[in-house]
RNA sequence: GAGCCUGUAGCUCAGUCGGUUAGAGCGCUAGUUUGUGGCACUAGAGGCCGUGGGUUCAAUUCCCAUCAGGCUCCCCA
């Protein structure tokens, strides 16, 4: 302990050997899914500008006030970026993407960063992801994402999940229903938290979302959004409640259900598993109809969702969930003697080329050790060979699993692995 | 920013009501007949008992501080 004087950052974790297979899984499954979704894959930078950040996120958000990672070198401010809406946003409005024609679906995959106490399910370093549908405003987009969300979870086999959806109003609807708030909350206003009333001004209906307890009973008999919704947002939300029904798509409204990023419009929704702790947002996402003019593009309707995926490995932890099979190789190659050692480096290339995997020791260890060795690799097949072998071309193959052995030459073993 | 908890081997954890060389299981290395794994057995390597200070004849153990980590609130994926 005391050796180790180089560690990780806070909430920062390494992804080690024995864990990556079951990363390398997901992602397999998220870019098999989005394939049969037609949505194409977009990457960004690490890094963006702290203003694209500051004006995309919201400048009050929790996010930008107090979690953004961000330094300047020279006249440059540089954000390590806590979430990617606003960076395919960047992208889409900096390479016209809009030129592409149609709607743009783009989804990602890769690393966010928060400066946040790290505890179960929240991390400093962590991964996401998640689905931009760019220039439609039309329900079918809104069920699109939201199918696809539920897919994945679905093909990795997590069933218990809980989806809530609200609409949080175009900007007409929505300033009528902040004010019809402000009214009902303002005799209150001195029992509210403090956080509450910070926001009062600004964001209202961030108060919904609170945990304090002082804030509860107001908000159970608050008046709720869906009455002041205008007849376009009603419309919409109720479209995409629709086609949710019959995609069988099980849901529950939450008029109090209010995203943390200022961009959302209309439609919002969350999916909270039982099986995370407090940390219960799986993923979440929602319509965002004035981002892309926000950030200097022409004003197109969008709608998106963001998902974590250390939170998913949580759950398919408490679920028991398989997601790689153990490790393994084809062929190891045990070796006696340096001649036969040169044969072994010299003969694996010719079980690659076949695409058989294979392997041998690389420690000069004796027979037994690199039996053990092969063992431990889960290897199917031991090639066995020392200087009788070279000799007469005649080499022990034991199938591991069986435990048994035969003599071929190496023309016949390459062959035996042809039909396999 | 606040609260609670925890730091002993690579991992999971015992333990010392303060007292000579600090333990287990797993893992690792080697061996148990000549060139054969898993099981079993034997041996071995590997610890400034997180760090600093205090009390004491004596501290890994008690006290204080500090650092690190975990969990929770807030918020989010």
């Amino acid at each position: 302990m005391a050796k180790a004087r180089y560690t990780t950052h806070l909430g920062m974790f390494d992804i080690l050997p024995d864990e990556s297979p079951k990363w390398r899984a997901i992602e397999e499954i998220i870019h098999e899914e989005a394939a049969k979704f037609n949505f194409e894959e977009i990457r960004t930078p690490i890094m963006e500008q702290t203003e694209l950040i500051k004006r995309g996120v919201g400048q009050l958000t929790d996010i930008v006030t107090k979690e953004i990672f961000a330094f300047t070198k020279g006249d440059s401010h540089y954000v390590l970026r806590p979430e990617l809406t606003a960076p395919v946003v960047r992208s889409f409005v900096e390479h016209h993407l809009d030129q592409r024609g149609g709607s743009q679906k783009l989804y990602y995959i890769g690393a966010m960063f928060r400066a946040e106490r790290p505890q179960k399910g929240r991390q400093r370093q962590f991964h996401q992801f998640g689905l931009e549908i760019i220039g439609s405003d039309d329900p079918v987009a809104d069920v699109e994402c939201i199918a696809f969300m539920m897919q994945i979870y679905k093909r990795i086999g997590i069933k218990n999940f809980d989806l809530k959806i609200n609409s949080v109003g175009d900007p007409e609807s929505r300033e009528k229903y902040k004010s019809v708030l402000r009214d009902y909350l303002k005799p209150h206003f001195d029992k509210l938290s403090e956080l509450s009333q910070k926001r009062f001004e600004k964001n209202p209906m961030r108060i919904l979302d609170s945990k304090e307890s002082e804030d509860q009973t107001f908000i159970k008999n608050a008046p709720v959004i869906s009455d002041y919704l205008n007849e376009e947002s009603s419309t919409h939300f109720e479209a995409v409640c629709d086609y949710l029904k019959k995609l069988n798509i099980e849901f529950t409204l939450d008029p109090l259900l209010v995203r943390g990023m200022d961009y959302y419009t209309r439609t919002a929704f969350e999916l909270t598993s039982p099986d995370l702790g407090s940390q219960d947002a799986l993923a979440g996402g929602g319509r965002y109809d004035l981002l892309v003019e926000e950030i200097g593009g022409q004003p197109t309707p969008a709608v998106g969702f963001a998902a974590g995926i250390e939170r998913l490995l949580i759950a398919c932890e408490e679920l028991d969930i398989q997601l790689s099979e153990p490790k393994s190789v084809d062929i190891y190659i045990i070796s006696l003697g340096e001649a036969a050692r040169t044969w072994a480096l010299t003969t694996l290339p010719k079980f690659r080329e076949k695409g058989v995997s294979a392997t041998m020791d690389y420690l000069g260890r004796s027979m037994r050790a690199q039996m053990k060795d092969a063992n431990r690799e889960n290897a199917s097949f031991a090639l066995i060979v020392g200087d009788n072998e070279l000799e007469n071309d005649q080499f022990t193959l034991r199938n591991m699993k069986e435990s048994d052995e035969q003599t071929l030459s190496l023309e016949k073993i390459l062959a035996f692995f042809n039909k396999n």
